[in-house]
DNA sequence: TTATCATATTCACTATATTGAATATAATAT
DNA sequence: ATATTATATTCAATATAGTGAATATGATAA
């Protein structure tokens, strides 16, 4: 293939990356998502978006090859496949103005009272069945992003 | 204002961000202007497109406050406002597995055959009028990303 | 098997983005 | 003034994205 058409598709690969990244709900959801995998119900708690909707954002996310899910009886739990995505919302942070030196939260991460997942009911002796393979957090500390300037 | 509405603002402010690089033309534009500033008819003679095409891709990226433009005679130089963009640019590219420890180019930089701009016709006695501050690139080397973990 | 719970999908409508064509503007040269 | 050059804007047609409502699926419990 010529260099040049390369290119052309490099720029749409990316493109497709940043119009998955464009809406102010699916950042929202890769927000919940940043410390690890929850399941929809949680984000619905989380956000107070309707089901349905959560679902279609899931399912744009999900084909944008962003998250993955697993099925644990009748939840499913996502999780974001590349922590490198995180990197990417933070350097875009840094120009919007926020979390500027300020840590992300993990607000999610504590129980919902509203939230009727295994995660958020764990002390209430209702059955976890977790995988741990999964139940791990991808990134266990935030990323924060530095810039280098290189030689040429 | 409540800090639930205040988080609700930061992502529409970063979707917005998000959406003015949504577009494979506007990465390309992105892309000439990483060395520095460059009129109009060289992203024509760089990228192939028509003018009122990128003049429109240009005006996008203006109101989304990312380039800025300052005239000289005929021509108008555009110009990347904050360079961070690339932080964000090149964090993209390692997630879509492009631009993967190779240096980005510098092939824009050197004069075009078929632009007839003062930049890229310096040797043939034409009149530059030059704004040094200006022509200055903004970045000298290009911006590498790299992530840290931090402990809690 | 039937009911229920968590989640996914489809459809239809509206809003927004893309893009070509035509035209306008602003600086310069004659 | 007028013509020319570089660039901007407007308009219109089309494509794509956003979103509510209704419904489907698939796992589990009774």
């Amino acid at each position: 293939m010529k260099k040049e058409s390369l290119e052309k598709l490099n720029f749409e690969k990316q493109a497709r990356l940043f119009k998955a990244l464009m809406h102010p709900a699916r950042l929202a959801i890769l927000d919940v998502l940043r410390y690890g995998e929850h399941c929809v119900c949680h984000l619905e708690a989380a956000l107070g978006y309707r089901q349905a909707y959560i679902s279609q954002q899931l399912m744009l996310l999900r084909d944008a090859g962003i998250i993955e899910d697993r099925r644990n009886g009748w939840n499913i739990f996502y999780r974001v496949i590349n922590p490198g995505i995180y990197t990417v919302i933070d350097a875009a942070h840094q120009i919007t103005g926020t979390y500027c030196g300020s840590e992300p939260s993990r607000q999610y991460e504590k129980p919902l009272s509203n939230c009727p997942c295994p995660k958020c009911n764990a002390d209430k002796g209702i059955s976890l069945n977790l995988n741990k393979e999964h139940a791990c957090p991808p990134v266990e500390g935030s990323l924060k992003t530095i810039s280098i300037k290189m030689e040429n």
